[in-house]
RNA sequence: CGGAGCGUAGCGCAGCCUGGUAGCGCACUUGCUUCGGGAGCAAGGGGUCGGAGGUUCGAAUCCUCUCGCUCCGACCA
């Protein structure tokens, strides 16, 4: 993509209502533009990020066995009157009455909508085990939306709801997305730990929030440190078979949320120097829930003995807009984002120092065919802008790679290659800065 | 919803106390000079001062109401 086609509205000041990093540099480099409260456009560059975060979680969702669907955002409201929900949700939920005055709702999650769909549909255990999951825009009323895209009222979630036979069947269920947000999480370049969480009336120990630590979390959180560098299972992990033993890998360590917390148990069972206090972002949410839907909602299959039976469900959330800020907040330094190569917008900024000298722009151009050629996602600055403010824009926008093309360097056949977490520049030939390029992006393409 | 604060040009701000018809920096346009880490000079464009009432000869400024946004608290993917 050439700059000067591109909209990337960069902002040199940082906004005054924007209170943490991740909002301050979102609105800066152009990815986001408030609307209302907590309802934000989302911008070329972070429609971008959005979709490559989205990419990673449908991946692993399809590689853990689960189904994508689309559910609507309107919903009805006689749907949450089946499952008692209606009432209950409170002024989160946002009403809405259409011309024939039906009440509806923005969803603000789909377990009725999926159940009913479900139940319409499925017969016979034979279908069982089910996961179906959607990515879908969701809108909570929030009281106090905050932190921009971080905690906002209408936000991208990735929402799965399994449907078992058994207890027993939807606790395999639930191991697979767990095993699932592990991968996730780590494809992104983050360290997510999943931590135990209130079940509600359910109980158990199926309900996991996985967070991952960053000094702007919204809660306290307390784990065993080696939680912090626990093994992602790989890309070959089978997960028809039994998935047990990487969640109890997973779970034998303290972890917990502050409303989760048990200060006599932390101290009882992890030693002094392995304890973790930290503040953390919850980017999934997973639970088990049995009945509390299929029951009123009537989603019964037929058993063998062709008894009616109520299917256990369970459901997994993923913030997908959420993922975004947080990845930034795990990612930046003082001159701007610093994007994993995964979820990066562009992979590589190819810099022209000085679009319109004939030379340069030669060579710019030729680099910008060859990285298109290789499949590098690139983002070409060929705008008449001075030196200084290209890289200022590059640094603040975060790409992995910056290829700095000058009439300097053209004259020698050379080019600069800046890889932008380390900072380090190198002055290669043209090819052999094409090579770092191109092999450092393939190289961190997948990182688990 | 309780507490606090802020709305003046795209962004950051001054002006308000002590009313006199709007200003600064960045950004933007044009020209010249610069040109490898946010250049210099010059000339420009852009604002019904959030909105509505009121006081006054006169309101960004004072009063009342209202809307929006932000922060702290309770709530949450």
């Amino acid at each position: 993509m050439r700059l000067s086609r591109y909209f990337l509205p960069v902002l040199r000041d940082t906004p005054k209502e924007a209170e943490i990093v991740s909002h301050q540099l979102m609105l800066r480099a152009g990815m986001i533009k408030q609307s209302a409260a907590g309802i934000y456009s989302w911008l070329p560059l972070g429609v971008r990020v959005l979709d490559k975060i989205a990419a990673i979680v449908r991946e692993e969702q399809n590689r853990a066995g689960a189904v994508e669907v689309l559910m609507p955002t309107i919903q009805s409201a006689d749907l949450w009157r089946e499952s008692g929900r209606y009432e209950a949700y409170g002024k989160e939920m946002l009403r809405i009455v259409d011309r024939h005055d039906r009440d509806m709702l923005f969803g603000p999650t789909a377990e009725e909508v999926i159940t009913a769909i479900f139940r319409d549909c499925v017969r016979s255990y034979k279908d069982l085990p089910k996961n179906l999951y959607n990515i879908q825009w969701k809108f909570r009323d929030e009281i106090r939306p905050r932190f921009g895209v971080m905690r906002g009222r209408e936000f991208l979630m990735k929402d799965a709801y399994s449907f078992d036979l058994t207890a027993d069947a939807a606790r395999q269920a639930y191991q697979r997305m767990f095993v699932a947000y592990l991968r996730t999480f780590a494809r992104m370049g983050l360290k997510s730990i999943p931590m135990k969480a209130d079940t509600g009336p359910i109980g158990g120990d199926l309900s996991h929030e996985f967070i991952i630590l960053a000094e702007t979390g919204e809660s306290q959180v307390f784990c065993h440190k080696d939680l912090i560098e626990g093994a992602v299972p790989a890309a070959d992990t089978n997960f028809d078979g039994d998935l047990s033993g990487i969640f109890a890998d997973w779970t034998s360590k303290y972890a917990a949320t502050e409303d989760m917390h048990d200060a006599a148990k932390f101290e009882a069972d992890v030693p002094k120097d392995s304890r973790v206090s930290a503040r953390g972002i919850e980017v999934g949410h997973i639970f088990y829930f049995g009945t509390k839907y299929s029951e009123p909602m009537g989603a019964r299959v037929q058993g063998p003995d062709g008894q009616l039976v109520t299917t256990h469900m369970g459901s997994y959330g993923v913030g997908v807009s959420r993922l975004s800020a947080a990845i930034i907040e795990a990612n930046h330094d003082a001159n701007g984002i610093v994007w994993p190569v995964p979820v990066a917008p562009f992979e590589v900024g190819l810099v022209n120092l000085k679009a319109g000298d004939a030379e340069t722009d030669k060579a710019a151009n030729d680099l910008y065919a060859k990285l298109q050629a290789a499949g590098i996602e690139v983002l070409y600055d060929d705008t008449d802008e001075r030196a200084g403010g290209k890289f200022a824009t590059m640094d603040l926008i975060g790409l992995p790679y910056q290829l700095i093309v000058g009439p300097k360097g053209v004259k020698v056949g050379e080019a600069e290659v800046k890889d932008r977490r380390s900072g380090a520049r190198d002055t290669l030939s043209m090819d052999a800065a094409l090579a770092r390029v191109i092999d450092g992006v393939t190289s961190q393409r997948v990182l688990v």
